[in-house]
DNA sequence: CCTATTTGACCGGG
DNA sequence: CCCGGTCAAATAGG
């Protein structure tokens, strides 16, 4: 009965052969799709592979696929930003307004952004920016958080007529890169009723990405050849924080009912995604339910999330000693 | 102590 | 006035 639905569950289907208008984007969030796709592929089938030349010639043929969607990606945005110059990327609200002053604590630390009090004392101005719904891209995805990129939450909202909050994070880059793409996730609704999570569907989500990295140069923005190196700067500059791990969107389930959500999240980089692999692998739910590879699949993407945009560099080190 | 998350208030738009 | 996006103080966690 269902056996082609559960065959693409992976990443979902974004493509809606009725938007004839925007054939472009269409087209981009297909590539992208693909380009996640590989670089799951990639993390699969590498370390499962003995080290010899094969290996490595199969690592160069990934790598020269996502270098063309890499490249595709970039054109496209080329084409794009030519044939529409109103994409900006805040455009959202520029009205300046004036917050009440909430709390007088006098020499606030630049928490946030450089809106802070003045140094005369004078009130803080709160610009609320509101986000426009333009350029955004939305994805259903079992695994929200393996877009490869770091992100920093910043509010939770109960969202009307849906049983799960919202959360909505932001790069963390932010401040020092004014970095100001965002994002949200949201779990779905349950399919059927019951379980959300038992055996057949995997807990899905619906991530809303809004704006562009500017902080790791994805390569979206630029199709470049050195895009690999970000990762490893991430992951020093910030020490690979995997803090995030399961404790995303568990206050919901348990706000909510039972759900054991057994989704972990984690947001590193990728060599020691990589690296905990074999511990990944005993972590895996019930080895006898992982029949399809697509199952298989999905829970390598939960337990090691990969990247949409940033090309992961396979760290051969890690891989091989 | 420092940083990230939580959480309720604030704010703008519809 | 309601809804949802954002802010920032409080809190948690290392």
């Amino acid at each position: 009965m269902k056996n082609s639905s559960n065959k693409r569950s992976l990443v979902a289907d974004q493509w809606h052969p009725s938007s004839v208008c925007c054939d472009h984007r269409a087209a981009l969030r297909e590539i992208a799709r693909g380009q996640s796709l590989v670089t799951q592929l990639r993390a699969i089938v590498l370390p499962a592979l003995h080290s010899d030349e094969r290996c490595d010639l199969a690592a160069q043929m990934m790598e020269g696929i996502l270098d063309c969607s890499r490249k595709a990606i970039s054109q496209l945005q080329l084409q794009l930003s030519s044939d529409s110059p109103r994409d900006d990327d805040d455009h959202v609200d520029d009205k300046r307004r004036v917050r009440k002053i909430v709390s007088s604590s006098s020499d606030d630390d630049d928490h946030c952004s450089s809106k802070a009090a003045d140094e005369n004392g004078n009130k803080p101005l709160r610009q609320h920016k509101r986000r426009r719904f333009g350029d955004s891209v939305s994805l259903e995805t079992p695994v929200p958080h393996y877009d490869g990129h770091q992100w920093r939450k910043y509010g939770q909202k109960h969202i009307n007529n849906s049983k799960h909050p919202r959360s909505y994070y932001r790069c963390t880059y932010r401040q020092e890169e004014k970095c100001k793409a965002t994002k949200t996730v949201q779990q779905r609704e349950d399919l059927h009723h019951g379980n959300s999570y038992n055996g057949d569907h995997p807990i899905m989500y619906t991530v809303v990405y809004y704006g562009q990295h500017t902080c790791c140069k994805g390569p979206a923005a630029l199709a470049d050849d050195h895009v690999v190196v970000e990762a490893s700067q991430i992951s020093t500059d910030s020490h690979c924080q995997s803090s995030s791990s399961s404790s995303d969107l568990q206050p919901a389930a348990h706000a909510g009912d039972s759900s054991q959500c057994s989704n972990i999240s984690v947001t590193c980089s990728s060599s020691v995604v990589v690296e905990d692999c074999n511990k990944l692998l005993d972590m895996l739910p019930a080895a006898d339910e992982l029949i399809t590879t697509d199952v298989l699949l999905f829970d390598m993407t939960t337990y090691a999330p990969l990247d949409l945009d940033i090309n992961w560099e396979m760290d051969t080190n890690a891989l091989w000693v």
